[in-house]
DNA sequence: TTGCGCACTGACCGTACGTTCAGCGAGCTG
DNA sequence: CAGCTCGCTGAACGTACGGTCAGTGCGCAA
């Protein structure tokens, strides 16, 4: 009746454990800065273990990456359903983003990489494929939910993707801002 | 009478020349990506040529972002003092954004760079003490602005600086998109 | 208890980058 | 024209990283 074998289980540990330590040491120096070895020390694995589960540091990233935004994005879905009015959704989304990043401070960073282009032109196409994606869906659901709001004459007409996009941005930098001024008084 | 020497001219005009390359470098390849070598070929320059005139690639790249985004913000600034109300102004502000980054597509990606807090500990406060009071002062500016409309009864009351801000990332967004619309037909 | 399989290790390799510096040659001086 | 100056060059150096793989020892089956 085990659905899952003592290897799977062990196998997922490491490569949660091993994300985990990503996430903090991308979060720590950057994500170009973040090398692989100090990614092994800080999940307590050596270098090598970690090729044994990803493929290559790209991978790892990648990974990573896909893993803690599908949280953030759930949960801020989730968050907006239960909002009423369109105000409501809104504040509702900010408070779920914020509190998620005080969960995980360390993932703020990460995130703040993501609309960053990097690399070369085949990696490029890489992160458009995976991040991207997720990014757009969730400005396009904001826009239909804005466009519900124009029908109901609860706010006036506009282009709506774009309007989304401003909001979307717009409640980033103050989400930003905000997990900036709690961490940074820790540092001096 | 002559105010600069012959020797002067021609430094600036390599200090310049090597910025400009660097600028178009790191717009293809992103900040991190940009090795000194191909901005020595870009500029037209043996790479021992740069350690001329910058000591190291931190100064280069600090450098030419402090001069592009100078150069952005005396732009913005003059924009929104035509404008007459705050829509005017905001609008004034968007429209000189767009219109430097159409000249200056390869900064845009430089510009982008600008929030993302790379490598160890004490480049991000030479980052911090170089860029952030501009970009600061930008956003104080606008909320003195948001004030001022305040007012005069133009718009509610509000968390001026909180609004400013997102008001600014707002349009970045938006203007980010659309120059990024603008050049990625050219890809395919 | 003994032997074996396999997850794990970390010294090692190739590579690519930032930085240096001995030497070169264009142009100025006498 | 000879000699010197000095901005410039690019091969060479040190370093640091991503990625590899022969070796190790732990746990399990017999």
């Amino acid at each position: 009746m085990t659905s899952k074998s003592k290897e799977e289980v062990v196998s997922e540990y490491r490569v949660q454990s091993i994300q985990d330590a990503a996430m903090r040491v991308i979060a720590r120096k950057g994500m170009a800065a973040a090398t692989m070895q100090e990614i092994a020390e800080e999940a307590g694995v050596a270098k090598g273990t970690i090729y044994l589960y990803f493929r290559d540091r790209d991978e790892l990233v990648e990974k990573t990456f896909e893993t803690a935004i599908t949280q953030l994005i759930d949960r801020v879905e989730k968050a907006m359903i239960e909002g009423k009015s369109l105000e409501e959704k809104i504040r509702a989304a900010m408070t779920a983003k914020l509190s998620f990043f005080r969960e995980n401070r360390e993932f703020f960073r990460l995130y703040i990489s993501l609309r960053l282009p990097e690399g070369d032109a085949q990696q490029q196409r890489r992160h458009k494929r995976n991040c991207e994606p997720q990014y757009r869906d969730s400005v396009g659901r904001l826009a239909g939910i804005l466009e519900e709001a124009m029908d109901r004459g609860e706010i006036r007409r506009f282009d709506s993707h774009r309007l989304a996009l401003f909001i979307v941005e717009g409640s980033n930098a103050i989400v930003v801002e905000r997990v900036m001024e709690e961490s940074s008084p820790s540092e001096e």
